[in-house]
DNA sequence: CATATGTCCTGAGAGC
DNA sequence: TGCTCTCAGGACATAT
């Protein structure tokens, strides 16, 4: 499920080889059920053919191409969907192609979503603006205590379930939610209007630590082995967490408590009762 | 307005 | 073996 570091992996990877390269061809492939993607691929193959990439951004979960006449080029992988280089796990969930034509090579920049819940979006510049700016907060790597507090300190929800919500803050998912506030110390149940100012200090920067941490890992592909970076390789945070998916071990951090599950708006949880208390 | 729930989708794994 | 059922969860639509 890729979440801030693995999107960030996936767009390192193809920004360095798509920047400067001009679209020659676009093409939709599967014969599955269509994923979203808009507008219509004649009209996207009409407006993006002969533009040429300059930039490859990300906010939160979303790779953002930009091309040379501002539009926008938005791949949102949700649950499963890969921006890739490489040839895809499978030809049958290869959903979408950019061709490059050079001199003698083509190159093509795939998306690839088993579960086809991810989407396509092709913008003009100041139609990107008004879609995102009332649906995304600001990138996860810029919190700050003050910023979290500001965004979520009079929420009543359990802070666990308020770190997910993309228009306060983007980039966090479900795995990485558990991860940062083990390393935090903090109750995933604790209610965010509860949450102190030295708490939500404590919050922002495991958030910022704890992605980094997993981006130079390339982030984490879990049991179900779905998640690759561009070259369709594993990524090796997945052997570096402390909480996710771990119910039943002992907690790495106090050696006492063993890691326990719950379930909160139906998203599986994983925390210490010990190392992360109340206030 | 804030918060809670249902929905989409596929494949892995459990249970019989 | 082979079937049916449940579950995983990101973001949005709809309900409370």
């Amino acid at each position: 499920m890729p979440e801030l570091p693995e999107v960030e992996t996936m767009r390192r990877g193809v920004a360095p080889i798509i920047g400067g390269k001009v679209v020659s061809a676009v093409r939709t492939a599967c014969s599955r059920k269509p994923i979203a993607i808009t507008p219509r691929i004649e009209e996207i193959h009409q407006r993006l053919v002969g533009q040429a990439f300059v930039d490859v951004g990300r906010i939160g979960k979303r790779v953002i191409a930009q091309l040379n006449d501002n539009q926008r080029l938005v791949f949102e992988p949700r649950m499963t969907g890969l921006v890739l280089l490489a040839d895809p796990p499978t030809t049958e969930h290869l959903r979408f192609v950019l061709v490059f034509r050079q001199k003698k090579r083509t190159k093509r920049l795939m998306y690839w979503d088993r579960r086809g819940l991810g989407n396509i979006r092709l913008f003009h510049e100041e139609e990107f603006h008004e879609y995102f700016k009332h649906r995304l907060g600001p990138d996860a790597l810029q919190a700050t205590g003050d910023f979290l507090k500001q965004q979520l300190g009079h929420s009543q929800r359990e802070v666990k379930v308020a770190l997910l919500d993309q228009k306060a803050i983007a980039g966090v998912g479900n795995l990485y939610a558990s991860e940062l506030l083990f390393e935090a110390g903090v109750d995933p149940r604790t209610r965010c209007n509860r949450l102190s100012q030295k708490q939500w200090g404590r919050i922002a920067d495991a958030m910022v630590r704890i992605l980094n941490e997993a981006i130079t890992y390339e982030g984490s592909t879990l049991s179900d082995g779905t998640y690759r970076n561009a070259l369709n390789k594993k990524g090796g945070y997945q052997n570096h967490h402390r909480v996710y998916d771990r119910q039943g071990e002992m907690c790495p951090n106090c050696r006492e408590r063993k890691i326990i599950r719950i379930v909160q708006c139906q998203r599986s949880t994983f925390y210490c009762r010990k190392c992360q208390k109340k206030r």
